[in-house]
DNA sequence: TTATCATCTAACTAACCGGTTAATTAAGGC
DNA sequence: GCCTTAATTAACCGGTTAGTTAGATGATAA
């Protein structure tokens, strides 16, 4: 008789957590697309389907709502990542299902992806969050591939690469295809994103790796 | 008989196209700075010495002054690296050289840089200016450095490698080191833009793009 | 039933920001 | 000298936007 009727989902008397997560759902959206400064505030409550004020309800103010979407963003990422390096595999093979993981990480989440890469942008101009962000996520991930690198150079498998150098550049193949895709489609005629074009391109991204990494003539060829 | 003569187009007060210049410089350093939504066309006349209103008596609106700096920033890239694209070499010499090119004009233009990449960012909403920096800017260098790939693969001296896959792969390298510079920074501790560090980058890059492009046991060193 | 507390909203405000207007200054042509 | 035109500015305008306030609503427990 009281039973909880079915009416609009969010809005007056929904579940409290849900509307946060919405909220956060939604600022992950805005802010992905317009970056910090260009996302407007009531775009997100509407996106949400709820009160703007509700936004200063659960957050102190724009920026902290955008520091959540981060830690959300990147937490998914960082949790997903840390799995992959927990395997107990070696080197050459924890080098490449890591990138392999990365890749299919970076592809299914496009709001993920344009959202590291704002910040990535703005932390040129000093960004409230990049110290925290940088040390609880890229930290750790990035002391540990490095150490699985410099396992394989170690033991001949790789050649000598500084990780310093490798990380980066590996990064960079996976990202920046899917940033440039709307230009490489203006260029190209083709759709970059299209599920052909993104398994080329994950296959291109590791032969290049391939290459840069491993000893001319490798024993065994690596899956 | 007599020559239509340009009826002394400037010179009035100060000089006028001086004043235009000194716009979009400072134009181009704040959108480079904050993207074109972030920007401020106040902060933006303050830093070129100039009432605000003489924005709007040299260029349209806010968005056309940020086409300008785009056209701008391209046009200078473009030139450049034509220039590199018309140089007799063989395909293994041209394509090097051109990464070395391309990667020193980035290093030494961070504005540009970031302006080109949040533009690259920005063509995913729709930019009003990618089709038209997409096909004067882009579309010519791609081609043209394209037909370069293609010829090195047909004459054994590259890998078989698709330029579509291999272009956004060395731009990607050049490019996202320096974007990624302040994070790394925070991350690793050491500022990756001093002299030493781009100059090891430098050759990190060249090195992993050679072992991407050329065959295995080439006959010459690639320089 | 009622007091309490967490959740939520309509309505408001102060500041900001892109863009305009009308006036002013310099210089050249006549 | 005066008119025209280009260059430049101070002052302003109106829409937008982040953030606030004062209160409503409903669940829960006493």
């Amino acid at each position: 008789m009281k039973l909880p009727e079915p009416k609009s989902p969010y809005g007056t008397r929904g579940r409290p957590d849900q509307s946060r997560a919405a909220i956060l759902k939604a600022a992950v959206r805005e802010f992905s697309k317009e970056g910090m400064a260009g996302a407007r505030t009531d775009a997100i409550a509407r996106a949400a389907r709820v009160n703007k004020a509700l936004l200063y309800y659960y957050f102190k103010d724009k920026e902290s709502l955008y520091g959540a979407a981060l830690d959300y963003a990147f937490g998914q990422l960082s949790e997903h990542m840390t799995e992959v390096l927990n395997r107990e595999l070696p080197p050459g093979e924890k080098v490449l299902i890591y990138v392999a993981n990365y890749f299919d990480f970076v592809a299914s989440h496009p709001h993920f992806r344009n959202l590291i890469q704002m910040e990535t942008m703005r932390a040129g101009q000093g960004s409230p969050h990049l110290q925290r962000v940088a040390k609880r996520y890229f930290m750790p991930l990035y002391t540990r591939l490095g150490g699985v690198i410099r396992q394989g150079v170690a033991s001949g498998e790789f050649r000598p690469i500084d990780p310093m150098q490798f990380i980066p550049s590996m990064v960079a193949l996976v990202v920046f295809y899917f940033i440039s895709a709307p230009v490489m489609k203006t260029v190209t005629g083709f759709d970059p994103l299209s599920p052909e074009r993104v398994a080329e391109r994950k296959a291109a991204v590791l032969d290049f790796v391939s290459a840069a990494l491993f000893q001319r003539l490798p024993k065994g060829e690596p899956k």
